[in-house]
DNA sequence: GAGCGGGATCCAAGCCTTCG
DNA sequence: CGAAGGCTTGGATCCCGCTC
């Protein structure tokens, strides 16, 4: 199978819990820019943490310090989930570690906290860059980079402490703890912004809060998240992989997606629809383009919409969609009914019927994960 | 309430197709 | 022909419900 490599890599990656993924820069400007667009104050009088961020590698921690005073923010914290290795090499700027905890005589490496209430120009070279940090740090008492006392952990004591604190969560979490993750932003009720793994959408926690509207897609997936920054040893293969001018190992994975309930303007944009005579007769996809009418499922009394731009915008009923169409979801056009693919979401659409539950059917063969949606605007 | 069996869940990084 | 769009993939582990 063409696929074999990819399953090998799933496999490795389900043992290896590889969760070094570091954002890039300009995917995060990308996104942030579309929500000043739709509201500039966004983030005015805001106290931003990056919880799972080192301060000396994070482009989280970057943006939000040169965008410091654009964006308005009252203060940016950033805490890493571990002892930063770059830090090791760069105490010297600091002036004789004096802000690390000392054990025998020897700094020890710690994991950081970086708080940043003020912001000066930075110096003119272009660059953002340790050195700047530094400055930042050394211009003013209100800035400060100190020691945890833990890992850094974002479950641990001292950072929930800060969460507490916070007003907006921005990160990419370990996907390997997502949803952990996201549940103590819900615990703590948290505004937030976050990088998560398509697939997280057919996780029961995160559905749920998609059903509900209290959780949306950010502004864009896959490509829309140009690729993430990979360490050293970290084995760069496949078509989707490069080095880039600066000498960064990028993988761009398309499979991920913004997280947020912060509101942005494209979620309000309704999708334009074809009717569904139109789309059989017009459609780009062979599987929809001159059938007589779109399938049915075995199990469940809806019609399967393989692409989400084959939603017809006349059908009364429910449709199966791929989980891809949340990133057009617009809460005033549709309703989300349930996910084929979650139990305690689909078996009030099932046909009972049939006996296969674990996902949608269409004359035995089964499907992925389908969402299964309804039109708001088409009266019964 | 421990043990067991089998179906449900879940993991991440591509690959294939179409577009311009 | 490069860029962008669209969505898999299948076995290890989890978890639920049943039996003893």
């Amino acid at each position: 199978m063409a696929r074999k490599s990819s399953i090998k890599n799933l496999k490795n990656a389900r043992r290896a819990k590889n969760d070094e993924f570091y954002t890039q820069y300009g995917d995060i400007q990308k996104e942030i820019e579309k929500y000043l667009e739709y509201n500039p104050d966004t983030f005015r009088n805001k106290v931003v943490y990056c919880n799972c961020d080192d301060p000396f590698e994070s482009n989280f921690f970057r943006y939000f310090v040169l965008n410091f005073n654009k964006l308005g923010l009252k203060q940016l914290i950033t805490t890493s989930c571990k002892p930063s290795p770059v830090a090791n090499t760069q105490l010297e700027l600091f002036g004789n570690g004096k802000t690390l905890s000392k054990s025998k005589g020897r700094p020890k490496i710690t994991a950081n906290k970086f708080t940043i209430n003020e912001v000066f120009d930075i110096d003119a070279d272009g660059e953002f860059n340790l050195k700047d940090v530094a400055k930042q740090l050394k211009a003013n008492k209100n800035n400060e980079w100190v020691p945890l006392e833990g890992d850094g952990d974002f479950r641990s004591d001292e950072c929930i402490s800060l969460l507490e604190q916070s007003d907006i969560v921005v990160t990419n979490p370990p996907f390997s703890l997502f949803r952990e993750y996201v549940k103590q932003l819900f615990d703590h009720k948290k505004r937030f912004l976050i990088i998560g793994n398509i697939n997280c959408i057919t996780y029961k926690e995160v559905f749920q809060k998609i059903k509900s509207n209290e959780i949306w897609l950010g502004n864009g997936m896959g490509r829309w998240i140009s690729g993430f920054i990979v360490p050293e040893s970290y084995d760069l293969y496949g078509t989707e992989a490069r080095i880039d001018e600066n000498g960064n190992r990028i993988v761009a994975t398309n499979n991920c997606l913004w997280l947020t309930n912060l509101d942005h303007g494209r979620r309000h944009q309704p999708m334009p629809l074809m009717t569904m005579a139109e789309n059989l007769k017009y459609s780009k996809h062979k599987e929809i383009k001159g059938k007589r009418s779109y399938d049915k499922y075995d199990n469940y009394d809806a019609i399967e919409v393989p692409f989400t731009d084959a939603i017809p915008g006349d059908y009364k009923g429910v449709m199966g969609v791929p989980v891809t169409f949340l990133d057009k979801y617009n809460p005033e056009q549709f309703e989300i009914l349930g996910n084929s693919n979650v139990r305690g979401e689909r078996e009030h659409l099932m046909n009972k019927k049939k006996s296969a539950t674990d996902c949608t059917y269409i004359n035995g063969i089964p499907q992925y994960a389908r969402i299964l949606i309804k039109n708001k605007k088409v009266k019964k």
